[in-house]
DNA sequence: AGAACACGCATCACTACTGTTGCAAGTTAA
DNA sequence: TTAACTTGCAACAGTAGTGATGCGTGTTCT
């Protein structure tokens, strides 16, 4: 009864795009971030226009705003995984990887700052994502525990959520140099490890 | 030429409301605040709901959306003011008064977290009392550096970005009693003094 | 070269939200 | 009690944004 399609993956093959097309649809995309990121509730309208497209092509290549919306949430999403399994949480020593991670995921933050949007997006695949990351992140902040980094009755949520928040403070500076993001994220751990208090009372 | 008006305000008095109008503008308030603090672009339609009235009270009240929105904000602007001022943090102690501010602030913050929208509004009365308690926060923060509370060298606005980030993500967990809130603020004020680190090597 | 595809443009239909008005009925305050 | 005020209701006008369509022209790919 089916055409004889040859070899077509499971549900739905969404056809690969021609050349152009797939250039448009990255230049609406980074329109969107672009103009999204500065007003949020912006019209499809405007976006189309930073992009140098007309407004009905945005709308052919996104059914709808939210599919746009959502798009450009997974290919910041996408981004951001990179930007943390590049820094190696896993293996890497507890304080590398602290930074490391850090500096990778500041450089993204700036660059997606609306894709990055604290929204946690309802679509699947980029809950999942977010999700991963924020496992890696518990795991790695367990090994800086158990290696010392961190006082051993550390309250390890508390902790991802203020190192979450003082990264997404540092962003807000959208530090435009390597050396400014390697400057920031240093600040950012070492905020995270001793505040900005001096050293406590020695432990007798 | 003008009507014999009793003791007349300088420009325009804008006219005492009756009982019930009065208490009619607050339940209003009060309603915006619930819906838009979960759904921030929500029609005026469903706070009118959530106010119980109708539509048209709304807007007879509050001339626009945004004079509503502006409203809301004066009015969880002053709660604001009165939680830093409240706690002394020119005369008592850093330490206290530090304590005391986080206290007061996350107890404004969880009940009005829409009308204290980290958005700068850009009525010119908000933004006075915003800048004033910043103002204020700065002149803590360098008395607390002053008294060795801080380290000498501490970026003080790094340092009050930061104080700022923590009470924001600390008022996320809606603490609903006294104790909670006491419990918060002071892990706020613990991490902010020596973050979630062991102590760095005692210096030589 | 030619078929398939992509784009801009003009146009339309539709919806949601805003803001207004007039009037009848209820409330407040003197 | 009575005059002034307030509210709900119903109806209306206006606007802005969304999404779709058809066609002529240009682009890509084979």
């Amino acid at each position: 009864m089916t055409p004889p399609t040859p070899r077509d993956s499971p549900p739905a093959a969404p056809k690969p795009l021609r050349a152009d097309a797939e250039r448009t649809v990255r230049t609406i995309l980074e329109a969107a971030e672009r103009v999204l990121s500065v007003h949020p509730t912006a019209p499809m309208e405007q976006i189309a226009e930073a992009a140098g497209v007309a407004r009905t092509t945005v709308h052919r290549r996104f059914a709808s705003r939210e599919a746009l919306v959502t798009a450009l949430s997974a290919w910041a999403t996408q981004r951001f995984h990179e930007a943390v399994e590049s820094a190696r949480p896993d293996t890497a020593p507890p304080a590398v990887a602290l930074y490391q991670v850090t500096a990778n995921v500041l450089r993204v933050k700036v660059s997606w700052r609306f894709g990055m949007g604290a929204l946690p997006t309802e679509a699947p695949e980029v809950a999942r994502v977010h999700a991963e990351v924020l496992a890696t992140c518990d795991r790695l902040f367990a090994r800086a525990r158990d290696v010392g980094l961190f006082r051993p009755d550390a309250d390890l949520e508390w902790g991802r959520r203020v190192y979450y928040a003082l990264i997404y403070e540092a962003a807000a500076e959208a530090p435009d140099t390597d050396d400014a993001v390697d400057a920031l994220a240093g600040r950012v751990v070492e905020t995270l490890l001793h505040g900005i208090g001096t050293a406590p009372a020695p432990r007798g």
